[in-house]
DNA sequence: CGGTTTCGACAACCACGTTGACCAGTTTAC
DNA sequence: GTAAACTGGTCAACGTGGTTGTCGAAACCG
C-alpha cells in the first residue's frame, strides 16, 4: 500500500530548518573568528561584490535590490572594514567597491566552514545521501533563482 | 578515486532556493485567490496562533521574538483582517488573538497549496526520493530548531 | 495582605528594504 | 560636435519587522 506521506508544509519547514542550521553553525563559527558583527545578508552581498570588486549598482543587480539598498549594505560593510570604495579610474561616476583583507577572510573562512558543515553532513547521512540530496534539489530549483537573486524577499 | 564532491557552499544555497521556490510559488497562488498583502512573516505568525488562539506573548515565544514584536506583528494582521483580538474573561490582562475567517482560509489554503506543490516534486523526483530528501534532512536539523522559532535570524 | 511575575502597550531606536528626485558623468544619435 | 538619453551614486522620506526599556494593571503566590 502506499506510503504516508507527509503534510505538504512539512517540506518547506525541512528545508529552512537545514539552511538556517547551517546559516547558523557558520555565523558562529565566524564570530568564533573575530567576525562578531557580520550578518547572513552581508554574507550574500560579500559573494556578489567577489574577488574583483563591483560597483554599488552591479551588487544591487546581481542581488535583486535597488542600487540604493545595495548602497546601505556597502556603507555598513565598509564600515566593518569588510570593503572599501575606490574612485574608478576610467569612469568619474562609478565607484569600485573592493574587498579588503578583512572582507577576504570572511569568504575563505566561510567557504572551509561549509566544506566541513558539508562533511558533518556526510558522516550523517552518507556520501551518496547527501549527493543525492544536491542532485534532487538542482532538478526542482528554478535556474532563475540560482545562484544568487537573494535578499529583500523575507520582509 | 573520490567522486568531486561540490563546494560546501552549494548546499546551503540549494536549500534555501528549494524553500524560497516553495514559498514564493505559495504567495502567487495565495495572491492569486486575493490574499495579495499577506507575507511569508504573517504565514509563521498565523501558524503560531493556530486553531484556538493565542495571546500575543505566546505568539512571540512560539516565534522566538519579543511580546512587543508579536504584537506589531498581531496589529498588521488584524488591519488585513486576519485575526482579531479578543477580551479574556479569564484573564483581564489577556488579549486572545484569534484567527477571523479569512485568517483560517489562508491556513487551509495554504496547506492545500503545500500539498499540490509537493505533489509537483514528486512528479519531478518520484516519491521516494522526494521522501528520501525528508528523511536526510530530518536526520540533520537540530531539533531544537524545529517546527517553528523560525523569524527573525535573518536581518 | 504584599511582593513578584506576567500581559499588553508606548516610545525610541536600528537594520534593511522601497520610491522618487537630483546631479554629474558617459553614451548614443543625429 | 552637440543635444538627448542613459547610468552611477547619493539624499530624503517612508514602510516593515525587529530590538530594548518602561510602565500600569492584573494575576499569582508566599
Amino acid at each position: 500500500m502506499a506510503e504516508a506521506d507527509p503534510p505538504g508544509y512539512e517540506l518547506p519547514l525541512l528545508l529552512f530548518a537545514g539552511f538556517r542550521s547551517l546559516i547558523d553553525e557558520l555565523h558562529r563559527e565566524l564570530a568564533a573568528h573575530g567576525h562578531t558583527e557580520v550578518r547572513p545578508v552581508h554574507g550574500f552581498a560579500l559573494q556578489a561584490i567577489g574577488p574583483y570588486g563591483a560597483s554599488a549598482s552591479e551588487i544591487g543587480r546581481r542581488l535583486g535590490v535597488s542600487k540604493q539598498a545595495a548602497g546601505k549594505t556597502v556603507d555598513r560593510l565598509a564600515a566593518l572594514g569588510y570593503v572599501e570604495r575606490a574612485d574608478d579610474p576610467t569612469d568619474a561616476r562609478r565607484k569600485l567597491i573592493r574587498l579588503t583583507p578583512r572582507g577576504l577572510d570572511v569568504l575563505t573562512r566561510s567557504a572551509e566552514i561549509f566544506d566541513r558543515l558539508r562533511a558533518t553532513w556526510v558522516d550523517r547521512l552518507g556520501a551518496a545521501q547527501v549527493n543525492q540530496l544536491e542532485t534532487s534539489l538542482r532538478t526542482v530549483v528554478p535556474p532563475t533563482t540560482f545562484p544568487v537573486d537573494v535578499p529583500g524577499w523575507f520582509g
